[in-house]
DNA sequence: GCGACAG
DNA sequence: ATCTTGTCGC
């Protein structure tokens, strides 16, 4: 007999081949093409906070920044209920579906303001079965996406190596970068030097509707400090909300 | 048994 | 994800 969890997953795998086959990976915007990106004017940037002893209630965020300036132009936080659990490989299912609710209601509130591209806290097509949050909430919202991780996921013959150590010290100054390349010689992402102080890397890979030298240039050209500032303040204004209505942790 | 394990 | 402040250094 197979687990309930052993049913869910292979669930949860059928519907990633599936959704796969709506995949863009390369440019589908005109601004994606220009070299200072003339014609972008919003990012924008989503993530999910949690109290402390809490996995079930987080605080949902979306940002929308002005390009180039990072001036906040949209806000939003919203308390919800996550149903799946975090399963590595697996992450879209947990925090796609409220992640989709704070870019609906931008949608009815404020549509003008939807962002030209979404940065993603999380890996795109750097993925056991290339298909990650970020490809996940792409293909679900339509939206070109970057997937941005802050660790390295261990996936298809990528390793924390001696060799991937040292590639990372040879990073130089910010906008440095090596391919992340699969056993099979496909590349899935990019190690990026996102900030001069930053010792580690970013993990950036293509979500959808954006080739992966386009993502990496627009992550660079984000990044204030190690990660792109919608994701950051994404981050930042999420912990915040739930600092400002749980200041004493989980109820 | 041991190590890995985005968020 | 979260548990945790200050501190040392450039």
């Amino acid at each position: 007999m197979l687990s309930p969890g052993e049913e869910l997953v292979k669930r949860w795998e059928r519907e990633q081949v599936c959704l796969k086959e709506r995949l863009l990976e390369e440019n589908t915007e005109a601004w994606q093409e220009s070299g200072s990106f003339s014609g972008l004017a919003r990012v924008g940037g989503v993530d999910l906070s949690f109290i402390k002893g809490d996995d079930l209630n987080a605080c949902a965020q979306l940002v929308v920044l002005s390009y180039p300036d990072m001036q906040l132009l949209y806000e939003d936080s919203e308390m919800v209920t996550l149903t799946a659990p975090y399963l590595p490989g697996y992450l879209a299912f947990r925090e796609c579906p409220p992640l989709l609710q704070v870019l609906k209601r931008l949608e009815g509130e404020k549509p003008c303001l939807m962002p030209q591209v979404l940065f993603v806290d999380g890996n795109g097509l750097f993925h056991y079965r290339e298909f990650g949050l970020a490809c996940h909430l792409g293909v679900l919202s339509d939206l070109p996406c970057v997937g941005v991780a802050k660790n390295l996921l261990q996936v298809q013959g990528v390793i924390r190596s001696e060799d991937h150590l040292s590639q990372i010290s040879a990073l130089k100054k910010a906008g440095d970068s090596f391919p992340l390349a699969a056993a099979t010689g496909r590349i899935l992402g990019q190690a990026l030097k996102s900030s001069d102080s930053s010792s580690k890397p970013v993990y950036v890979s293509v979500g959808h509707r954006i080739s992966l030298n386009t993502a990496v240039r627009l992550t660079h050209s984000c990044c204030r400090y190690r990660v792109p500032e919608p994701i950051r303040q994404a981050d930042i204004r999420s912990r915040e909300y739930l600092r400002r209505r749980f200041p004493s942790g989980p109820p």
